[in-house]
DNA sequence: AACACAGTTCTATCTAACAGAACTTTTGCG
DNA sequence: CGCAAAAGTTCTGTTAGATAGAACTGTGTT
């Protein structure tokens, strides 16, 4: 017996249980794992071996789950390929990742664009900074959506945002998601959509100082409001020309 | 009732029959698909709307899915995160995506690297070309192992490869996979498990001259030997220098 | 050689999952 | 606006599938 179980159960909640079971088993994986035993897959998820071993044999079929011949497994690739068709799905990428690679030339900073989804901040697209000293966010990173400046975009211009709302662009962060960490964002618009991101600078603390962010608030701004309006949304015209 | 069924069963081949069903839903979203309506995945994967209306709901729960208001499906951010954790899994991004990024500047033509996975081979990184015409592959693509200069080399090299493999590098192909695609490709090693990938460049077949293969090859034999190096990995010394 | 641990196989039991009918809601057309 | 078609949702009897966990096999260490 295992000390652990899976908390939420079909039968309480829906869903079919052991598709819950498989997919614990893929999401137990790690940053920093780069394979699991039988053996600690079930210590991570509270499942039986024999159970594991017949729910392993699907996800290995799928492509979610590779076993290697010294019986350890490791994650598939079809993950990475659907993780590609999620983020091209959302039919952004032409637009956004060039805005990034402008943003991250001309700040010196890390640019990333987020996106809401349910309680979380997911980071969809991501041009790291080339300096050596940087935060390390990844895209298909999850955040927590009440800290952080992108955070506070995504909550706070959920409706369309005030004109009191824009006069305060861009939101600042320092430290709230991670003690050494600044970052700046704006939201991003769409006609169909409305509110479909945010778009964000961030690194140290040390290069987030007043004057630094005077420099990059104007860059942050315009980016917003270019990339609204190639997306068919717009910023109201005050907000653009306060910066 | 709807017409097609998903082929392989747990009872015939293992695993439990409910997750191979939940990951066919999964499976049929396709490249171009924005979200999906309850009927399309029903007809995509032949499963009755109630069984889906039942297998979704623990998709959605673990994020691989998501729900709008208007009924639609759609890809969901956990498959991105986990396609993200595949990819740093193999501990070659920090190696692979600068040697790809020097590659492309010095080539001008996109770099990849490619592992094999199966029967198939699996796009790891990839550098796109800057130039307004290239070939289209993402970062995750599965493609097939018997067409391609990258295929060629990940099924050549899996042994070690003889002599008279390393003096015909770069493998090339010319429209094999797609009609108007020229590639070349050479094999990457490490010391822990052999043959590791293929570093490629590929583009269209205009650019792809005699001449400008010359120029090519050099460049990718001295990229992939020092990248094999780089993983504790090593080409044979006659292999680097009859190029 | 003995022991501990990891991985694998087997099966009795029970309930979870399904098929598909019936129902409700939404959409599109005349 | 009314109607029909299509899409989405709920319900439930039946049975086959999935599990728990014991027993067994294989591997590594002392």
């Amino acid at each position: 017996m295992t000390d652990a179980k899976p908390t939420t159960t079909a039968a309480s909640a829906g869903g079919v249980e052991s598709v819950d079971r498989a997919l614990s088993i893929v999401g137990c994986f790690q940053a920093g794992d780069h394979a699991l035993s039988l053996t600690e897959i079930a210590a991570r998820t509270g499942l039986y071996k024999s159970t594991i071993l017949r729910l392993t044999v699907s996800l290995e079929r799928a492509g979610y789950l590779v076993r290697h011949q010294d019986k350890s497994y490791r994650l598939g690739p079809e993950l990475m390929r659907l993780g590609g068709l999620y983020q091209r799905s959302l039919r952004l990428e032409d637009h956004v990742r060039p805005v990034l690679r402008q943003l991250m030339r001309e700040s010196g900073e890390s640019a990333s664009f987020f996106r809401r989804e349910g309680a979380w901040r997911i980071c969809a697209f991501r041009e790291d900074s080339t300096q050596a000293i940087r935060d390390h966010v990844h895209e298909g990173d999850r955040l927590p959506l009440d800290r952080g400046a992108a955070g506070h975009v995504l909550t706070r211009f959920a409706g369309q945002g005030s004109a009191a709302d824009f006069a305060a662009l861009p939101l600042l962060s320092f430290g709230e998601r991670e003690s050494e960490t600044g970052a700046a964002a704006v939201p991003v618009f769409s006609q169909r959509d409305g509110l479909v991101g945010a778009l964000t600078l961030s690194g140290p603390l040390t290069r987030f100082t007043g004057e630094r962010v005077a420099v990059m608030a104007p860059l942050l701004l315009a980016a917003g409001s270019r990339l609204s309006e190639t997306l068919g949304g717009h910023y109201p015209d005050q907000a653009s020309q306060s910066a």
